[in-house]
RNA sequence: GCGCUUGUAGCUCAGCGGAUUAGAGCAUCUGACUACGGAUCAGAGGGUCGGGAGUUCGAAUCUCUCCAGGCGCGCCA
């Protein structure tokens, strides 16, 4: 409904115009448009929009916003267009108006969402010149050799969900995974394997690394209490870095056995992926530094060549300098940040006019750091936005960060499981109270959607920027804001179709509703494409998710208290078309958030 | 110490480019199963929106200050 939503908008405007031409004239004077300070009703009591600008307005035309309510009301009502699409506006409470739109409108508009397999989401080439702009998300972002915990979720679940709605929206999305393939650590690694399994330098997969974790442990361990393994490993940095051969296919070799591990996770989570680690960037870090010493924004301070920073201030209360080259002439994370920010907005990389980064909060000076060290060097263009996108902690129940019993890190790869193990045992306990028959299949494919779904949903559905408290109880209740109860929602309304109904997605006849619930119902269906334009713009995913609970519940109460099957015409249509609608927004709306949804469960 | 961030019902959280009576869910209590799966629905109680000050006709929302928690703070990412 935006599109009716902007032609109100413009309407009062226009009315506001009519009725103040001082306004109008002082506003453009100032070079500003009249704010008519619309928006969604903030209660349906109130209808559809309201509009709040005539208590601004008040101050500057020195009249009781009353009064100037009820001469925008006035001009509405002159405006046959307006009469066309909205009821007379009301005028409530100091100068509110309210406005409402008329059935017969929003039954079409209903329409036009049914037969449109986009469900009202116009397409981003719609908009302007039918050109579709690049977005880069950068997310999940794993370290070689070392496995992926639950510090990697929610990056891993939000970035994706992004992803899933800039893509949708007709953006061309690139999904980078920005791994930890390169750096010291890698001296370590490869002494580690040259000395276990040199065999493996030589042959075509001849051994299997197996664990890496224990792998990376082992020559962590080494390196920590031996002064000569520390000696060669540091020596094998050089050699890597110098491009020697040999360390290169180790180096490859760890890589690649990473990459099997990571990508059975995003397997798991039906998660797609571009990696393009650390290490892509080696060839364009020296000019990064020259660039920036050109520039004159390169200073050496103790050796190490800095950026010293605007607004930022260390410890001693001098300019906190970010080091984009290190005393020992190597680069750290920030030259490679800076290097891949040019890459990416350079026409001739990836020419991208938006980039997204998704960590956590913790690295927010970090990258306020080297986005104003990018912007002062003039790398980002000036249509281009880059953002951060920062989400809180992972904590258990205690409000601690989330460990294992034994005190460790929890892997991704056991808390998925444990989430569908759980799920696996709640619904057979249902299966067997319920007395129902169902296959083992079954089983196993509703407690991997339910419990994978359990866990995207939590993570979501919370505002990203808090911590989240971790809890499979929370989760995985039937009741509240959770998985189970939005797909228990798709459910039922499945369970009409196999009922016999046909869910018409092609409506032709008229939609007559007389129910307050169906009113409700088909309000909120109209809603989807405002929501799907807040997550593109906030990136809150949380919103979406807030909309889709909420659409579930209306539509459980309209479920409760209304009948489908048994209805008579022309309601028992209207009511399949709503029942169809609900489906494909509740699906569609789930499936950005990443989640599959049930026939049955 | 500095920076970022959070503080809203017993618990978990929405709302935060100001506006009509501050919203959900869980938990608690009370109701509703011969209409499409009750994994549901209807209802009740529960709040000085961390404290204080300011801007405003109007502040949970903006500003300042204090208090409390989390995270980060020159050569790891």
């Amino acid at each position: 409904m935006l599109r009716i939503s902007h032609t109100i908008e413009q309407q009062l405007i226009n009315a506001i115009a009519r009725a103040f031409p001082d306004a109008a004239e002082l506003a453009q004077s100032r070079g500003e448009s009249l704010n008519p300070a619309f928006g969604a009703a903030s209660k349906p009591e109130f209808g559809d929009f309201q509009a709040n600008g005539a208590l601004a307005l008040s101050k500057c035309l020195g009249k009781p916003p009353r009064q100037i309510a009820v001469a925008i009301a006035e001009q509405l009502k002159l405006d046959p267009e307006f009469n066309q699409i909205c009821k007379p506006a009301e005028i409530a409470g100091p100068g509110f108006l309210n406005i409402t739109i008329k059935p017969e409108v929003l039954a079409q508009e209903l329409q036009i969402q049914l037969a449109d397999p986009r469900l009202g989401v116009a397409p981003v080439s719609a908009e302007g010149n039918g050109f579709s702009p690049e977005v880069i998300v950068d997310f999940s972002s794993p370290n070689i050799a070392k496995e992926m915990h639950v510090g990697h979720l929610r990056s891993t679940i939000i970035g994706d969900c992004l992803a899933r709605v800039l893509e949708f929206r007709g953006y061309q999305v690139k999904r980078l995974n920005h791994v930890g393939d390169w750096g010291t650590q890698f001296g370590m690694l490869i002494t580690q394997l040259k000395e276990l399994a040199p065999e493996a330098l030589d042959t075509a997969d001849a051994i299997d690394l197996g664990d890496l974790v224990a792998f990376y442990r082992g020559a962590k361990e080494r390196f920590d209490s031996d002064i000569e393994f520390q000696a060669i490993s540091r020596e094998e940095v050089v050699k890597l870095q110098a491009g020697d051969p040999t360390s290169l296919k180790a180096w490859g070799l760890l890589c690649e056995q990473s990459r099997k591990e990571f990508q059975k996770i995003y397997h798991t989570l039906n998660i797609s992926l571009q990696e393009r680690g650390e290490s892509f960037y080696n060839p364009y870090l020296q000019a990064v530094v020259s660039d920036l010493a050109q520039a004159g924004l390169l200073v050496i301070d103790d050796g190490a060549g800095c950026v010293f920073l605007e607004g930022m201030l260390s410890k001693e209360g001098t300019p906190l300098p970010l080091i984009i080259q290190k005393s020992d002439g190597g680069f750290n994370y920030a030259t490679t940040d800076l290097a891949a920010i040019r890459y990416r907005f350079d026409k001739a990389g990836d020419g991208a006019k938006r980039i997204i980064y998704v960590t956590d909060a913790g690295q927010a000076n970090h990258f306020a750091a080297v986005f104003q060290v990018a912007k002062r060097a003039g790398w980002i263009p000036p249509e281009a936005s880059i953002e951060h996108v920062p989400f809180g902690l992972v904590q258990g129940v205690d409000g601690k960060k989330l460990k294992t019993r034994s005190g460790e890190t929890v892997r991704l790869k056991d808390l998925l499981a444990e989430a569908v193990e759980h799920c696996s045992n709640d619904l057979r306990k249902r299966i067997k109270e319920e007395d129902r028959s169902e296959s083992e299949d079954f089983v196993k494919q509703v407690s991997t959607t339910v419990g994978l779904a359990a866990v995207k949903y939590a993570d979501l559905s919370t505002n990203r920027i808090t911590n989240y408290q971790f809890s499979f109880d929370r989760m995985l209740a039937l009741n509240g804001n959770t998985a189970p109860y939005l797909l228990y929602a798709v459910v039922r309304i499945k369970g009409i179709a196999r009922k016999g109904g046909i869910l018409n997605t092609k409506q032709t006849a008229d939609l007559i509703f007389d129910q307050p619930q169906e009113w409700i119902l088909a309000r909120q269906l109209l809603q989807f494409d405002q929501v799907i334009q807040d997550v593109e713009i906030e990136l809150l995913p949380n919103r979406l998710c807030s909309y889709l609970f909420e659409l579930s519940q209306s539509f459980n109460r309209f479920y409760d208290q209304v009948t489908v099957l048994k209805a008579e015409e022309p309601a028992r249509s209207s009511r399949l078309a709503l029942c169809g609608l609900t489906a494909k927004v509740l699906e569609l709306g789930l499936n950005l958030l990443g989640i599959e949804t049930l026939e049955r469960m």
